[in-house]
DNA sequence: GACACTTCGTTGCGCAGGGCAAAAAAGTAG
DNA sequence: CTACTTTTTTGCCCTGCGCAACGAAGTGTC
C-alpha cells in the first residue's frame, strides 16, 4: 500500500553493492541529490541498518575527506533462514550482509509430521540464537523450500518428495518464533542471495538454474523476483531436452529432470560401472581426482544443463545466468563446458561472463533461506518494524 | 527521470479497461483516495486524454448520479502507427482507444532503399492525415518491425529478410514528421496491442507468442514489457520442438521456426499434394471449405505451436498467453487443438481460458505499431508534450 | 599561521502530489 | 420542503525530494 521507501531502498542497495561508500557516490549511483542520501542515510542508521563506517577510504588529496557509510553488520541485526530439504532443515543466522554467523543442521525426527519438523526447526532457532548471538536482534526470518510455494499466503502448496501437502509454513513458524516469516521456493531463495551477496550482484537481471535432485529456475528482472500467477515461474523442469527414451514420472520422456537430476545421473554412472554406488558426490569426487569416464560423465550432465541455460538466454534474456550444479562447481572441464555449450547454443550468444557458477560454498542453503527475508528489508527497508524478541 | 504520473497512469489505466466509469470507482480500482482521482483526471482532461462522458451510466436508485469519465475518442488527439513488413508498410491512424480510424498500405519501391521506404511512409502518414482527420492532432507515432529492434537507440538493428541493418527508423521518421517516434519489434507491440486493447486486457502478465514466416514471443509482467538485456527477449523461434530432420538455417535441426513458420508449413503442404501452391493462406482457405487433409495439417501445426506456448507458461507462468497464428485464429478446430494440447503438456495445466487466440482482425499490424506509442503514453500520461503539427 | 581552494555533508526552503475530512452537488423518497 | 444517500470537490496537512546556500574538514600557498 504504501509505495515510500524507494529511495531509501535505492540508497540501502547501492551501499550494500559497493561497501563502505561515501555519500556523494551514493548519490551519483542512485541518482538522488546528496541531501535525500543524508536524510535517507539518517533514517536507516536510525533503524540500525546503515553505521557510519570507521574505516576511511582512501583520501584523494584534496577536498573534505569522505565519511564513509556502510551496511551495519555485526551489531545489532540479524536476520535467520530455515532450509526445509529431504532429510534435514538448515538453520542459520545471518548478518545483513548475507554472512554466516551461526548455522545448524536438523535431521527430520519424522518427516511426514510437518509440525514436528517446523516446531522443532523453530526450537532449535530459538536455542541457536541465545547460545551465540544473544546481544543481535533478529529482524526476520527466512524460509526457502524445494517444490511449490505460495509465497504470498506463506504455504507449501506441495513438497513431492517429503510428501506435505498445503503446510501454513508461515503460521507455524510465526507462531513459535514471533519472527516475520518469508517463505519462498528454494529456486527463487537462491537466485536471491546470488543478485544480492553472489557474484551476479552488480546485475539487474538474472536467472538461477538449479540442478540437484530437482531441478528448477528462477527469474529476476528489474530489482524484482518474477513468480508468475501460480508462483510456478522457472518450471524447466519437464523441458525435452534430454533422450526422449528415459521415462518421467510425469508421462513423458527426456525431460530434464528425469535426465540429468542428482538421483538419474548417479544412477546412469552407477549403471555404466564408473562409480560403485550411485551417489552424485562419489561421482564428483571420481571426476575431480581425475578419473577421465567419471570426468566425461560430468561434462555430459553439464552439456544438458547448458541446453536448459541457452533456452533461458534466448526467452528471458538476462544480464546473467547463474547455475548451481556440482560439476559446474566444482569441475573446471564442466564450467569451460557450460560457457562453450551455451555460447554455441544460444541464439543471443551470451558473452562467456554472462555464465556463473554459483558463487556460495556449503552454506548455501542458510544463506539463500535467509536470503528471502533480507530481500524484503532491502526492498523496503524503512518498514523494518520494532525487532520482536526471538522465541515469544 | 521523472517517475511522476504514476498515479495518472493508473487512472487512465482503469479508465481505459472499465470504459465510461465513475470516478470512485476508478479510486476503488487503483487504490487511490477519491480526491486523487478528481485531480488526476482534471489533469488528464486538461490534456485532452479523458473527457466527461455524457452517455449516463444505469442509476442506482439513490446519491447522487455518477458523472463518468472516459477516454477521450474521436475528440482530438490520435497516434499514428507505421508497421514495415517485408513488402509493404502497413500505415494507421489510431484514436486513444487503439481503433482504427484511417489505413493505408504502402508496397516498398525498393526494398533494398530503407531512407526511401521510410520517408515514403512519412509522407503518405502525413497525406493521410491530411486528408482523412486534419481536425485531429497526432500525438505520437509508433512502429513496429520484424528483426531485431533495439527500442532505447530507436534503431532497427536487423532485419533478416529485408536485409536492413542498423537503420535509425526513429530519427528518419521524426525528422519527416515532426513526431515523437517509439519503435519495438513486431511481436512486443503485437502483446502491448493485446495487453492493451484486446481480449488479454485485464491481465497483469502475458505472454504473445507470434508465428507467422518468422516465430517470435514477447513477455509482459507486472505491466512492463520485458525486453531483456539485448533487446533479444522471447527467442523462442530456435526452440527444438519440430522434426530434428528438418534443417535450420542456424545450423541445427528441429527448430520452431523451421517447422511451423508460413512458409514452412505451406510448403510441406504444398508437398503433400494437400494445396496446388505453397501458400500458408491457401492451406487455411482449404480447411475452413472443409478439406480434411487441410484441416489435419493446420491442426498439427497447431500442436506443435502449443508446445511452445506449454514451455512458456511453465516457464514465465504468465495470466494469459496469445497465441498469433493463422490456424488458430481462423479454425476452431486450431483454437481446440492448441488449447487441449497446452493442457496436457504444460506442467502447470493453465485454464482453457488463459490460452488466447489473438482478438484484432485485419488491421492488426496497425494497432500494433500504434500501440507502442499508445502504451508510452498510458505510461506516463502527463508527460504528452504540446501537439507537435504531422509533417513540419 | 592565515587564507584560498576543494570536496563532502547538512540545513532551510519550496514544491509536487497524495490522504483526510469537511463541504458541496445532485439525485431520490417521503 | 426536508431527510437521506452517494458522488465529487475543496481546503489543509504531511511526506519526501530537489535546489541552493551554508558549514565542515582536509590540503596547498604565501
Amino acid at each position: 500500500m504504501n509505495p515510500r521507501g524507494t529511495a531509501a531502498a535505492a540508497v540501502l542497495g547501492a551501499v550494500l553493492r559497493h561497501g563502505p561508500v561515501a555519500r556523494t557516490t551514493v548519490a551519483r549511483l542512485t541518482g538522488l541529490s546528496p541531501a535525500a542520501v543524508t536524510r535517507n542515510c539518517a533514517a536507516l542508521a536510525g533503524l540500525g541498518l546503515l553505521t557510519e563506517s570507521a574505516g576511511s577510504l582512501p583520501y584523494r588529496g584534496v577536498g573534505r575527506p569522505h565519511s564513509p557509510v556502510d551496511v551495519a553488520t555485526g551489531r545489532r541485526h540479524l536476520v535467520a533462514g530455515i532450509h526445509i530439504a529431504h532429510e534435514h532443515c538448515t538453520l542459520a543466522l545471518l548478518d545483513l550482509r548475507g554472512r554466516v554467523r551461526a548455522r545448524l543442521r536438523v535431521p527430520h525426527r519424522d518427516p511426514d509430521d510437518h509440525e514436528d519438523v517446523l516446531a522443532t526447526a523453530a526450537d532449535r532457532l530459538v536455542r541457536l540464537h541465545a547460545e551465540h548471538l544473544p546481544g543481535h536482534v533478529p529482524l526476520g526470518l527466512g524460509v526457502a523450500a524445494g517444490g511449490w510455494v505460495d509465497t504470498e499466503a506463506g504455504v507449501l502448496v506441495e513438497h513431492a518428495s517429503l510428501g506435505w501437502r498445503d503446510v501454513p509454513v508461515r503460521d507455524l513458524l510465526a507462531a513459535r518464533t514471533g519472527l516475520p516469516v518469508l517463505v519462498d521456493s528454494h529456486a527463487r531463495a537462491l537466485a536471491r542471495a546470488e543478485q544480492l551477496f553472489g557474484a551476479a550482484g552488480h546485475h539487474q537481471s538474472l536467472v538461477h538454474l538449479f540442478v540437484g535432485n530437482v531441478v528448477d529456475a528462477a527469474i529476476i528482472t528489474g530489482g524484482g523476483t518474477h513468480r508468475g500467477t501460480r508462483s510456478a515461474a522457472g518450471g524447466v523442469a519437464h523441458l525435452a531436452l534430454g533422450d526422449p527414451a528415459i521415462e518421467c514420472p510425469c508421462g513423458r520422456g527426456g525431460c530434464l529432470e528425469a535426465t540429468v537430476s542428482d538421483r538419474a545421473w548417479a544412477w546412469r554412472a552407477h549403471r555404466a560401472g564408473v562409480i560403485a554406488r550411485p551417489s552424485i558426490a562419489d561421482l564428483g569426487d571420481a571426476a575431480a581426482a581425475g578419473d577421465a569416464a567419471a570426468t566425461a560423465l560430468m561434462v555430459d550432465r553439464t552439456r544438458i544443463v547448458a541446453r536448459a541455460a541457452a533456452l533461458l538466454f534466448d526467452i528471458v534474456n538476462p544480464d546473467v545466468v547463474v547455475v548451481t550444479e556440482l560439476g559446474v562447481i566444482r569441475l573446471p572441464e564442466c564450467a569451460d563446458a557450460l560457457r562453450a555449450e551455451v555460447a554455441a547454443t544460444s541464439r543471443v550468444r551470451p558473452s562467456p561472463s554472462a555464465v556463473l557458477p554459483s558463487s556460495f560454498g556449503p552454506d548455501v542453503l542458510g544463506v539463500a533461506a535467509g536470503a528471502v527475508q533480507l530481500d524484503a528489508i532491502y526492498a523496503d527497508p524503512l518498514n523494518v518494524r520494532n525487532p520482536i524478541r526471538l522465541g515469544v
